[in-house]
DNA sequence: TCTGGGGTCCTAGGACCC
DNA sequence: TCTGGGGTCCTAGGACCC
């Protein structure tokens, strides 16, 4: 099951402000370069959207209700929202703040009426939270996701595999997850206009299609016909890396503009970074141009860091040495390949002889890893000992 | 008043190693 | 004797998603 929350952001300033229901909004920045995270279903039907720019918006519904997006209490809303899921299933995967695959084998295994199971479940977290959402069920967490954005608001599909060519196949190519807006043209040109097309010519093996999907084409194949994965990654978010990026006020060709920018982004990326518990090897600069294409350059050192200075340093070189002069739209500071300086210590901890000792698979590893080495790095256990075993080594 | 900010994953070339 | 084949890591760019 995969489950989606509808226009979420608005839903979630109406919870809190209930004269709001009803009326056009537009969750996003008002200012020169704002952008509409979500409009409302009202002022959808005005044209609005998610990823126009706001003024664009309000000439379209000059009307709508402009909210600036509070990040922190959607991420609240959001735990609710899972926890109320977790309730029916605890086999549940996060992929964003406002949607989720759910395995519900279990909870419906045997049921005589998963429909009204599943009605119940929607209305329920509507009850309960005001949040709607879709539901789509399939076989597959692709299927899923296909389904769950065929009916919204509040929206119950079912897609088993006998339905995929009703279903799926009319749907035009544009519509398909994983495919946007430069693939969608090109696959338009080899003669793909829907999902049914794309199936097609998959399983011919079409080698145009091939050439322009590279290794999606064989994910892409299975997806169509009803495989792929099903798998729950019940994970906890564990990002890879950590950046922040601003649009300047105005586009900015000079170091005095830009230093105090890379200074304060390098401070943001460290503090959220030591917040995690996470150094990096890798600093990242990405700037846009006034033809908005991205550069970046990044350097990767033998230290890895969390520190401001650190990062700010390595960023305002690497500005220096490549854009001195050019007229720039957006800075951004990224620190990548990113380690976990406490989970390394306690994976240190197994060098304690006595405790891998009873971890059989360990300690042939290591023994292994021994007979490799001139010196055995076994740390004897007297010595691992002494230093207590606290999880701070 | 043209077009945010947070990410992930893939590709391709080059350096380097055995 | 015009020059292999396997691999890893780094860098830069790009597509895509919410």
């Amino acid at each position: 099951m995969h489950v989606d929350l509808n226009a979420f952001f608005a839903t979630a300033e109406e919870i809190r402000n209930p004269s709001l229901v009803g009326k056009p909004l537009l969750i996003g920045h008002p200012g020169r370069s704002g952008i509409v995270s979500t409009a409302s279903y009202e002022a959808r039907k005005f044209g609005c959207h998610s990823g126009q720019p706001t003024f664009q918006a309000l000439q379209k519904c000059p009307q709508a209700i402009i909210i600036p997006p509070d990040f922190h209490y959607y991420q609240v809303m959001s735990n609710s929202f899972f926890a109320y899921v977790k309730r029916f299933s605890p086999l549940v995967e996060s992929a964003s703040i406002d949607e989720c695959y759910v395995d519900m084998t279990k909870p419906l295994h045997g049921n005589q009426d998963p429909k009204k199971y599943l009605r119940d479940l929607q209305m329920g977290l509507l009850k309960e939270t005001g949040l709607k959402c879709s539901i789509g069920v399939a076989p597959t967490k692709f299927l899923a996701k296909m389904a769950s954005d065929m009916r919204k608001p509040l929206g119950l599909t079912f897609l088993r595999r006998r339905d995929i060519p009703g279903l799926l196949y009319p749907l035009p190519i544009e519509s398909f997850w994983g495919i946007g807006k430069k693939t969608s043209p090109r696959l338009r040109g080899i003669g793909i206009k829907t999902i049914g097309d794309l199936a097609k010519r998959a399983n011919e093996g079409d080698p145009a299609l091939i050439n322009e999907l590279g290794k999606f084409f064989y994910v892409i194949k299975d997806w169509v016909n009803g495989y792929g994965s099903d798998v729950i990654d019940m994970a906890p978010f564990d990002p890879k890396t950590i950046g922040n990026s601003e649009t300047l006020m105005h586009d900015c060709d000079t170091e005095d503009e830009i230093n105090p920018v890379i200074r304060r982004l390098s401070d943001e990326v460290s503090s959220r970074a030591q917040a995690e518990r996470k150094v990096g090897y890798t600093i990242t600069l990405v700037v846009k141009d006034t033809e908005f294409r991205l550069h970046n350059k990044s350097s990767t050192s033998r230290e890895a860091t969390n520190d401001a200075k650190t990062i700010f340093d390595k960023a305002l070189a690497m500005y220096k040495a490549n854009y001195l002069g050019m007229l720039i739209r957006l800075v951004g500071v990224t620190l990548g390949k990113l380690s976990d300086p406490v989970k390394e210590t306690v994976q240190m901890s197994l060098w304690n002889y006595e405790e891998f000792e009873e971890k059989d698979q360990t300690r042939l590893l290591i023994n292994e890893l021994n007979r490799k080495l001139d010196k055995p790095l076994l740390m004897r256990g007297s010595e691992a000992k002494k230093g207590g075993n606290d999880g701070d080594r």
